[in-house]
DNA sequence: CACAATTAAGTTGTGCACAACTAAATGCCG
DNA sequence: CGGCATTTAGTTGTGCACAACTTAATTGTG
């Protein structure tokens, strides 16, 4: 294969990714408007939903955001009146995200958001997991490259 | 399937592609720093080395993208000396995006970066294939459910 | 115990994506 | 030909991602 062959190829990889990414962010940005949510909004709605209250720390670990991100994020779910955040008595440098009822209630109008979103990937189930868990794979791969490639 | 299991399954879906996505652009950002581009970036020059010197309008239908996005990137790439916009003579409307010395000359050093990423994927070729298709066709998918549901 | 290192959150600045809008040139139709 | 619709760029505003930095609280160690 000869080297412009592989400025060809790689811009259609690299493409395909890019416009799926794009894409499925545009058919939840139809889906959560109804919910007044974004999707990294929705994310974050998941995460509390699933297992609770959660310091913005944990909110981060799970979708490997960082502050930068999240701080704004959660303000602005706070201003939407969905969760309020409460400074930590036990450790004061830590912020708690709560659900507030209003928050809480907003689960009850997902539920139809992934019958939503899996009806428009055209995949049923078994072709969903298999790409989730390619995607997983490619994931960790590309991270543990971008460490390496960083300290090289 | 129980509806709460709905929500689960949705949060490991999307967070699967938001994670793949954001990492793909994490490899591109290491790589690419040694040609100062960002991956949007490249993906314009890669079209503009491929297909020659085109209006704002062309290189948007073929990254659909539109002209919020593309003209600020644009500028920046002029700034970079990388490329020239001129008005078109023929229809003042359109402007043309033309490769400099330098902007033709950066593809010499870009031709290693496609290597770069296939091997940080940890992925053989035909399973590269394999994933562009799978996620070329979720893409068209996910667009047309985009507009059904955006006119529902 | 004091103080240096670490940790959590937030802030600032840059760049991308996209919606909504503006401005200017062109095309078309009566 | 004249005026209106369409087309092409660009602008504005919002939100996300991330790097680099700041601030305040806590931890650990001499």
């Amino acid at each position: 294969m000869t080297e412009p062959e592989w400025l060809r190829l790689d811009r259609q990889i690299c493409f395909s990714l890019h416009a799926a990414s794009r894409a499925f962010n545009g058919v939840y940005r139809v889906v959560l408007g109804d919910l007044g949510l974004t999707y990294p909004q929705y994310l974050v709605m998941l995460v509390l939903w699933e297992q609770g209250d959660l310091p913005v720390k944990k909110l981060g670990e799970q979708l490997r955001l960082d502050s930068g991100t999240l701080s704004p994020l959660v303000k602005r779910l706070e201003a939407a009146g969905l969760v309020r955040r409460e400074r930590s008595a036990a450790d004061e440098r830590s912020v708690l995200v709560r659900l507030t009822g209003e928050g809480a209630a907003l689960r009850e109008r997902a539920l139809e958001v992934p019958r939503r979103i899996m009806s428009a990937t055209g995949f049923d189930p078994a072709e969903i997991g298999e790409l989730r868990e390619r995607l997983d794979r490619l994931t960790a791969a590309l991270d543990a490259a971008a460490r390496t490639e960083a300290t090289r």
